[in-house]
RNA sequence: GGGCCUAUGGAUUAGUGGAAGAUCGUUUCCUUGGCAUGGAAAAGGCCGCGGGUUCAAUUCCCGCUAGGUCCA
């Protein structure tokens, strides 16, 4: 056993072992006593365990054929969604179980998964560790939960579910607490006595369960083929000596609430059982009535359409088709409106739970599931053309529930603005479909190839790409393994990073550092004994220094007065990188001491951070929580859950809720509490900056405005942040916006180099700060109207003087740097090149403007030189650029089209040859002016090139003339 | 967390290592008693930003910014 590598290892092995041994695992007693008997599976093979003396099969449905919970239904008490929790409380309350608030769905407190699972993950990892004290010894807890592996089939086999509640029977006790058979009889009581269901309709299986190194048996309850549910007995661990009994025990009970509720009241379908409210208002907009007849044989055999376990779907419908004796194909018509309304139905309360709890759909992580389902709904409402409304389906749903989760109805109206969004995002992203669609099909025959191109990049899937085929009259193939391509595809292009293992110091036997920062920031300096030295790396028993966590920059400063440049954390030992090796050994007593500006900058940076995400929750809403954040001693960065980018009015907003907190000068207090205490004072949003590990965790709390679980240093008082500028904000996925800024002295130092920016643009257009934003803008049109001018000629007089006096109240350099769209750092090399380019054009206009001049450009084409019905340019200039060049060229060109300009300008870096003919003047001849030029440059040593009708150059050798060039050319290519 | 795609007049977009095109919209003119319509012409582009390669970059390379999308 002990050499079992894998949690499914583990659990086959022992499943192995336990029913060999069944008195020793399972509560053999209590069942006997019940008249069960114990029987071996001749379908699967697994042992169960039924009072039915000629029951050859368990009641998994892929062996006792389907579903059977409409007709004769075994169950006394019918019980709705929400009976099932009242009744399970009712029956088991008086036993000792303590009835508990659910969790959020959205598992802040959990390092492992995003989402909460199953009722035991409320007290995963830390509770069933015992680092953490559980709520109670024996509870029960409806737990909502997310899982989206099965999004397809939701809706159609009638027992799916992207969100359900999980009724959890809990126990966390030590082992001489343990009582199996009782834990064992109140789940069978409830089940026998509180639901009603004869023994008879009961078989319990015997199986066994492993998870993250842990492991135990469990029982399955089921009763016509619905798994009613598990009790998991969580005993052993693995170690490296082979299992061993854990010391605190743990039952893990889950039911689902939806399928006892279903079971109970016999519904053809679970959706009928659990939201019938939700329901009746859906038909009642849809006029889809329920076929009840067809429906109740249909739901006999949707569990043939299960997509996890079946390859094909049409021929799944055809033999559902077969089973019912119809085409497949009316089938489908009939069932399809029908089932839609189900999936609507499920994913608006899978979605009104997992928003309320603090996620948002997103093109990443997890909020992504959330867009899945969302599509997945709003699409059946456009297939069938339906006036549904999501959002109303969600306010439905928390009227239904108000009783058991009167949460869900606190943020209906934030929820729909969330939801609005994502339609809108959703119908602009099928517009775009349709239109790529269009332009692939003009193109021609889709490949395989392009059809995982459109899906990877742009998100069309093919069954939709399928049908706009039809349009076009055009049959796409889409293989089989399609997503499996997908997924190829990807394993190629991820391959290529493999991930750096980062070096781990021994550290066996070292004591853990004590830190000593937690109280008060000011606290710089302390007396330490040195434990280890590893090169330059130094561990002392106790330190005043801040290692790099929880987005927070480590401090620096000196031990003896060596200077050390990094602090890190490995474990629980704080680790000191010092620049040289040091003088003292291990075992000295050192001083050590860390940089006081640098520490209160960092200290600033992070409840500035708390401040501004108390802020921005005002101002935006309760679904704001902090995914990220990072402090730096320049800035400091925090990503907020919101699925629109932030606007300037908005951040200004949010920037003046900030340094209002600041102005009231609030005391923080900073303390450490038991894990469980602070959860149940603070609620789980104290798990902003993500997972915490710990019995005794610190609680940063900025008393009437904030609480959060943190380690970080912090200030004594708000007044202390100084003032908090926001600098940017940015959406750095969907669902998410980055909001960077500075606090303290951060802030003075971003003031002062945006006055430096300002006072140079200042002194450039000798105006007041408040008209740059005007001289800016004038400056930008006046610098186009005289690039336009350098190529039509025509000069307007006032665009060569910048008058502008208009004033512009708000943030000058903001203003500047989105008017010319780029970072503010780049804003005064921008202007003073728009400038420079603005002062020369003007100068150039002078300077070309006889050259240009119709009497010019006339005499030119007088001078030019006849050969084979065209006419040849040549002319030499002085000090022009190529794009000058190519301007008088296009002139000459459009007065006399029928010819070949050879232009020659010459300056100090050398000479640019250009050469043009008019458009469509080469067509037919044998003329290539690119050839020439390009012969041309490389007699004289320089480079160049160009098309049959456009040649450029460029020689830098001394000597040459311009005049020589040209010579060059007449002689060579255009001899009479 | 990882990957992919996209960025061109007001909107939708084509395109290319060598003078920036189309459609719609806008403006003006013509046709008409007026409107719908029809015909003609014009205006309107830091080809997202910053670097690099090149004689030459909207195009190639690198970074950035913005949007979209797939996977875990």
């Amino acid at each position: 056993m002990k050499h079992a590598q894998t949690d499914k290892e583990l659990k086959s092995i022992f499943k192995k072992i336990a029913s060999k041994n069944p008195d020793e695992y399972f509560p053999t007693k209590e069942l006997k006593n019940l008249g069960y008997i114990r029987k071996h599976c001749e379908c699967c093979g697994n042992y169960f365990w039924t009072v039915l003396e000629d029951r050859t099969v368990c009641g998994d449905p892929m062996c006792s054929g389907g579903f059977q919970v409409t007709v004769n239904n075994p169950s006394k008490e019918k019980l709705s969604f929400i009976g099932v929790w009242d009744k399970i409380v009712e029956v088991l309350e008086p036993r000792g179980y303590v009835p508990i608030k659910r969790y959020p769905c959205v598992a802040r407190w959990n390092p492992t998964s995003e989402f909460t699972i199953a009722s035991i993950s409320a007290f995963q990892p830390y509770v069933i560790t015992g680092e953490v004290e559980p709520p109670a010894k024996k509870l029960l807890i409806p737990q909502f939960c997310l899982r989206f592996n099965d999004i397809e089939n939701v809706g159609l086999t009638g027992s799916h579910n992207s969100g359900f509640v999980m009724i959890g029977q809990h126990s966390f006790v030590s082992p001489e607490e343990w009582n199996q058979g009782e834990l064992f009889m109140d789940m069978h009581d409830f089940i026998h006595k509180g639901v009603g269901v004869p023994k008879k309709e009961l078989t319990i299986h015997e199986d066994s369960w492993a998870g993250g190194g842990s492991f135990g048996c469990s029982l399955e309850f089921f009763s016509r083929g619905v798994e009613l549910f598990n009790q998991v007995y969580m005993l052993f661990e693995q170690s490296p000596e082979g299992p061993k009994e854990l010391k605190l025990k743990v039952l893990d009970m889950g039911l689902g609430q939806e399928r006892v509720a279903w079971f109970s009241q016999g519904t053809p379908n679970m959706y009928e059982a659990i939201f019938p409210y939700v329901l009746s208002k859906l038909r009642e907009i849809t006029n889809i009535d329920l076929d009840l007849h067809l429906y109740n044989r249909f739901s006999r055999y949707s569990a043939f359409l299960n997509i996890d376990e079946v390859d094909d779907m049409d021929s799944a419908w055809q033999r559902v088709g077969n089973e019912l004796n119809m085409d497949p194909n009316e089938l489908i018509n009939k069932i399809l409106p029908m089932t839609a309304l189900y999936s609507i139905a499920e994913h608006a309360r899978s979605l009104l739970f997992a928003i309320n709890d603090g996620k948002l759909p997103s093109n990443v992580g997890g909020g992504y599931n959330l867009r899945v389902i969302f599509r997945r709904a709003i699409s059946f409402i456009d297939k069938f053309n339906w006036n549904i409304d999501i959002s109303d389906v969600c306010d439905w749903h928390a009227k239904e529930l108000k009783d058991i989760f009167p949460e869900v109805s606190e943020h209906l109206n934030e929820i729909r603005k969330i939801l609005n969004v994502e339609k809108e995002k959703y119908y602009a992203n099928k517009k775009k479909a349709k239109r790529i669609l269009e332009k692939e099909f003009e193109k021609g025959e889709i490949t395989i190839e392009t059809l995982i191109e459109l899906y990877d990049s742009n998100g069309i899937n093919p069954e939709l790409v399928k049908e706009t085929a039809k349009k076009f009259n055009k049959i796409v193939k889409i293989p089989d393994n399609f997503y499996s391509l997908v997924v190829e595809r990807h394993e190629k292009t991820e391959q290529i990073h493999a991930t750096q293992k980062e070096i781990e110091l021994d550290l066996a036997g070292i004591p853990e550092t004590k830190s000593l920062y937690y109280y008060d920031y000011t606290n710089i300096s302390n007396n330490a004994k040195v434990l280890k030295i590893i090169d330059n790396m130094v561990v002392l028993d106790q330190s005043v220094a801040y290692p790099t966590s929880g987005g927070q920059l480590h401090d620096i400063g000196d031990i003896n007065g060596q200077k050390f440049y990094d602090v890190f954390k490995q474990g629980n030992h704080v680790i000191h990188v010092l620049e040289k090796k040091p003088k003292f050994k291990e075992g000295d007593i050192v001083k050590i001491k860390v940089d006081k500006n640098w520490r209160k900058q960092l200290s600033q940076h992070h409840t500035a951070t708390h401040i501004v995400n108390a802020a921005a929750r005002e101002v935006l809403g309760s679904h704001i929580n902090q995914a990220g954040a990072k402090k730096t001693l320049k800035s400091s960065s925090l990503d907020l859950t919101h699925n629109e980018q932030i606007s300037r009015e908005i951040l200004n907003e949010i920037e003046k809720k900030a340094n209002k907190i600041i102005d009231k000068a609030i005391d923080l207090n900073l303390s450490f509490i038991p894990r469980s205490e602070a959860e149940k004072k603070y609620g789980m949003t104290i798990y902003q900056g993500g997972a915490v590990p710990g019995k005794q965790i610190r609680i940063v709390e900025i008393p009437n405005i904030e609480v959060e679980a943190c380690g970080g240093t912090h200030l004594n008082n708000t007044s202390e942040a100084g003032y908090i500028h926001i600098t940017k904000s940015q959406k750095i996925q969907d669902g998410i916006v980055r909001l960077t800024f500075t606090a303290g002295e951060a802030t003075e130092k971003l003031r002062q180099k945006h006055k430096k920016i300002l006072d140079q643009l200042k002194v450039l257009f000798n105006v007041d700060r408040k008209q740059l934003v005007g001289r800016v803008k004038e400056l930008f049109e006046k610098w186009r109207n005289v690039n336009r001018a350098l190529k039509s000629g025509k000069v307007n007089e006032s665009d060569l003087q910048l008058t502008s006096s208009e004033t512009f109240e708000g943030d000058v350099l903001t203003e500047i740097s989105q008017f010319l769209s780029i970072k503010k750092d780049n804003v005064p090399s921008k202007i003073q090149k728009l400038y420079d380019e603005w002062v020369e054009g003007k100068q150039k206009l002078s300077d070309i403007k006889d050259l240009f001049s119709d009497e010019s450009i006339q005499k030119m084409i007088k001078n030019a030189q006849n050969y084979q019905n065209t006419k040849l340019i040549f002319e030499s200039t002085n000090n022009l650029n190529t794009e000058d060049l190519k301007n008088l060229s296009q002139k000459l060109l459009k007065k006399e089209p029928n010819s070949i300009t050879f232009i020659s300008n010459q300056s100090e870096e050398g000479i640019i040859l250009m050469a043009m003919s008019g458009r469509n003047l080469l067509l037919k001849s044998d003329i290539n002016i690119g050839t020439i030029v390009s012969k041309t440059v490389k007699h004289f040593n320089g480079k160049g090139g160009g098309k049959a009708d456009f040649g450029q150059g460029f020689i830098t050798k001394k000597g040459v003339s311009s005049v020589k060039v040209l010579q060059h050319i007449k002689e060579n290519f255009f001899r009479a």
